[in-house]
RNA sequence: GCUGGUGUGGCGAAAUAGGCAGACGCUAUGGACUUAAAAUCCAUUGGUGGCAACACCGUACCGGUUCGAGUCCGGUCACCAGUACCA
């Protein structure tokens, strides 16, 4: 027999699969179909990473799976290509970042390409593309048009030295990820997505998807809904009401004073009034200066000062009680101001006793002497003059009703999600395809002037003011206004990373089309994606964008269904031998080219699957790769043990189904560690026999197939074991009756220990296996004189036999 | 701090619904083959005691429920991930 020549029959197959486009997928509305997803990757400079085909392989198996099971199969590939690390190369290296990108692309797609992956090739997107970002702006555009794009000033991360502003994921510890230097907080005007408005559908969203409970409980609290009132607070000096958000309206009684951001506008009203107001205003310039980072980094020590010279009024019972500033209170939440009930909050607790300001318990069951009173389960009210008695959520209601009644207050929802800041002051990105006109103001690029492309340009450098560098090409710049024909500019931010991965999986189902996003046959045949697997690190943000994008486009009636992804699931993270995260700068890095050479891909995809749970982080093995190979090796030399027999054998039966049974049950739920540990134990106990059927190796081939699909399908060929490819099969299927052996073994306990095993026919019922284990002679040496006095049976498993 | 998760041999890990703990793989040791090595194959491999059959101990720690607990309940500790003054 020949040796296993891995290099030889994956290339072989590799390139038979491309010729006879075994997976692309059909447009064939009659047959059921599946779409699987993986992540598309970000072709980085570096190639690709072990994480990468760990997804890949997972999302290979379950759909060659489907294949087999007659599925119209949807299981595609593509590059999120904009962004941040290809510029910065460009920049450097004074190379167009589309060379970059394609070269990057190139090398991503050979390596993929190696490992055998079944994607439809012919549906590659790529989102650096303009015949593909032509409708990342068309989605822009109609986002606009219904009012959920929005420019504001808002306080955006800026690098003093590299003159950049930077996204909050560029900045690692308080400092700028490129170049270690300092982040201040800047303002700055910038396009807004109003994802907000579209809080509580992307809430509800969530009970009818299958994802993984930790996935959904991150998008819940990422979106944290609060409920309760809007409070008003009058402040006489200036005769204006200052509204406050609290959850905990029922410790009204307990408010004895309030804490107003620093960024508060009412400060600047309320100047005249304040008679310490330069003190105010340092304290004001240096919270405004620091970064969001520094903010919440010293949060160990309260700091604020009193507003000298103004009160507020408590509305419940008109006592006049100090106002503060403090940064502890975010003008990003809620209302920018507080009623501060120190009895009853940890912060405000703190802060009252920093600065010696009045506590008063209202809710009564702690110890406000030590600590503040936050369980809102046990507690009565008290000290609260008509509340008096009642529990919490009693005085919730009363009070909010009373508020209400007054004019005073009103019952409130609140969300921590804040609206999506989606400009970047760079060139690799897509263009926001807005002019502005003296004139008429923003005006949308029409829809048929799409795509606005990116220039040609010579410096991809930010200009010094931190505009993008698009600000330097006048002659795309300047353009005239689609209204009134007038001169006017181009907007010249551009779109963030994350736009062209908010809606990919949508263009898929009908990549090609410029007529239309998509077309709508299409996209109610395909949608929504039956699974998807994908890192940890973009279940709260790509998730939650993408399913904004997408639950918008279902309420426009682009797209035929709310929820984007029927099922997520999330694989676990690939560490290098030595226990660390994979980095090149701790020179750990496992390079899956390396290890194809060596091995071959079948190998270390198997690797891949085996090597431990798939949700589960776990180090790279270089041995745990060699037990593999050496597994596939032995795969291919069951070729030498194959009777003429055509049929499964009787003397493997009962592994043959129960194999099948294992396998296909573990790949669906992904485990695909157990489901190689099962098949390796076929293989051991063939080798054990020394020969198996045509039939068995038949079997066998399909089952290990998903995830080594080279060897089997050589395998396949080389015994001409049917008609056709392997690919072209269908998924074996086992029979119940030959999962169980006719004798199984059991354990035999006195009081809870085993001390003997005995084989039982595995029909008996529960009392002829206690028969049958009475009447054996060890058992009953083992029991001896001593009273027997209760007798437990768990049929196929053991009998315990309680003696005393 | 909060939320979620994890804790089982020398290592990666298994163990549907409470029912034989450690499947499968790696490592290690011994052996076969070889002039030799690699590769391959065979055997052993949780700990302690014993020549042995066997016995006792063992799933982070303490306690509980049960004929029976890795699994359920209460408490404690450690580690990982996400998040962080969200009123």
């Amino acid at each position: 027999m020949t040796k296993y020549d891995p290099a030889k029959i994956e290339f072989k197959w590799q390139e038979i699969w491309e010729k006879n486009k075994a997976f692309e997928a059909k447009d064939d509305t009659t047959k059921p179909k599946f779409y699987a997803l993986i992540e598309f990757p970000y072709p980085s400079g570096d190639g690709l990473h072990v994480g990468h085909p760990r997804s890949n392989t997972a999302m290979d198996i379950i759909s060659r799976k489907r294949r087999m099971e007659g599925y119209n199969v949807l299981f595609p590939i593509g590059w999120d290509a904009f962004g941040l690390p290809t510029e910065n190369f460009a920049i450097k290296n004074k190379v167009h970042p589309a060379v970059v990108t394609e070269r990057n692309v190139n090398r991503f797609r050979e390596q993929l390409k190696r490992l055998g992956f079944s994607f439809d090739w012919s549906r590659e997107v790529n989102t650096t593309d303009p015949a593909y970002y032509k409708w990342t702006q068309w989605i822009f555009l109609k986002l606009y048009e219904h009012g959920l794009a929005y420019k504001a000033e808002v306080p955006i991360n800026f690098c003093v030295s590299c003159k950049v502003g930077l996204a909050n994921e560029e900045v690692v510890g308080g400092k700028c990820e490129r170049c270690d230097g300092e982040v201040v907080r800047r303002v700055k005007s910038q396009w807004m997505l109003k994802i907000t408005e579209y809080a509580e559908k992307l809430l509800e969203g969530l009970e009818e998807v299958d994802y993984i409970e930790k996935v959904k409980t991150q998008q819940r609290n990422w979106i944290g809904k609060s409920k309760g009132a809007e409070v008003d607070f009058a402040i006489p000096c200036i005769n204006e009401k200052l509204t406050v958000f609290t959850t905990r309206p029922d410790t009204l009684f307990g408010a004895t004073y309030m804490v107003i951001s620093p960024e508060h506008p009412i400060l600047d009203r309320m100047k005249e009034h304040i008679t310490n107001f330069d003190e105010v205003e340092a304290y004001r310039a240096e919270a405004i200066k620091k970064s969001d980072f520094e903010r919440s980094e010293l949060n160990k020590e309260k700091t604020g000062v009193s507003l000298k010279g103004v009160v507020a009024i408590n509305p419940v019972n008109n006592t006049e009680i100090p106002v503060w500033i403090s940064d502890y209170v975010l003008m990003s939440y809620g209302t920018g101001a507080i009623m501060a009930v120190p009895a009853h909050d940890e912060r405000d607790y703190e802060f009252a006793k920093k600065f010696d300001l009045p506590i008063i318990e209202v809710v009564a069951g702690g110890d406000i002497e030590n600590e503040a009173f936050t369980d809102i389960e046990t507690g009565t009210m008290v000290n609260s003059d008509f509340l008096n008695g009642m529990s919490v959520a009693e005085a919730k209601e009363a009070i909010t009703k009373w508020l209400a009644e007054k004019g005073l207050g009103k019952e409130k929802i609140n969300y921590k999600l804040r609206d999506w800041v989606f400009s970047r002051q760079r060139y690799w990105g897509e263009p926001i395809p807005i002019i502005h006109c003296e004139k008429c103001g923003y005006v949308p690029v029409p829809y048929d002037q799409l795509p606005v492309t990116l220039p040609d340009i010579e410096n991809y450098q930010q200009s010094d003011s931190g505009e993008s560098p698009l600000v330097n090409i006048p002659e795309w710049v300047n353009t005239t206004c689609p209204k009134c024909n007038g001169p006017a500019k181009r907007e010249t931010d551009t779109m963030p990373q994350w736009a062209g991965s908010s809606w990919y999986f949508i263009r898929y189902a009908d990549p090609h089309n410029d007529d239309a996003m998509i077309d709508k046959k299409k996209a109610a045949y395909w949608l929504p994606v039956d699974w998807y697997n994908g890192g940890m690190e973009h279940t709260t943000l790509h998730l939650l964008y993408s399913r904004f994008w997408h639950r918008f486009l279902y309420d426009i009636g682009e797209i035929p269904c709310k929820e984007p992804y029927k099922k997520r699931t999330s694989h676990g993270m690939i560490l290098g031998t030595d226990g660390q995260k994979m980095s090149k700068s701790r020179g750990n890095v496992i390079n899956p080219d390396d290890v194809v050479d060596e091995f071959g891909a079948d190998t270390f995809r198997l690797y891949e699957m085996f090597m431990g749970a798939f949700d589960q982080t776990t180090p790279w093995s270089e041995q745990g790769v060699r037990g593999c190979y050496r597994f596939i090796d032995r795969v291919w030399k069951l070729q030498e043990l194959v009777t003429d027999e055509e049929e499964v054998s009787e003397d493997h039966r009962y592994l043959v189904h129960t194999t099948i049974k294992k396998v296909s049950e573990d790949y669906e739920s992904m485990k695909y560690n157990t489901a190689i540990a099962q098949m390796m134990t076929f293989v051991n106990e063939v080798n054990e026999k020394g020969k198996l059927s045509r039939g068995d190796l038949r079997v066998f081939v399909k089952l290990l197939n998903p995830v080594a699909p080279h060897i089997a399908e050589e395998i396949w060929e080389k015994m001409n074991l049917g008609e056709g490819y392997l690919y072209e099969q269908s998924w074996p299927e086992y029979d119940a009756k030959y999962t169980v052996k006719d004798e199984i073994e059991i354990a035999v306990q006195i009081n809870g220990k085993v001390r003997e095993r005995l084989d039982v026919p595995s029909k008996y019922d529960k009392k002829q296996i206690e028969e049958f284990v009475l009447a054996n002679e060890k058992v009953q040496d083992l029991i001896g004189d001593k009273q027997i006095r209760k007798i437990i049976v768990v049929p196929g498993r053991l009998v315990n036999i309680v003696v005393g």
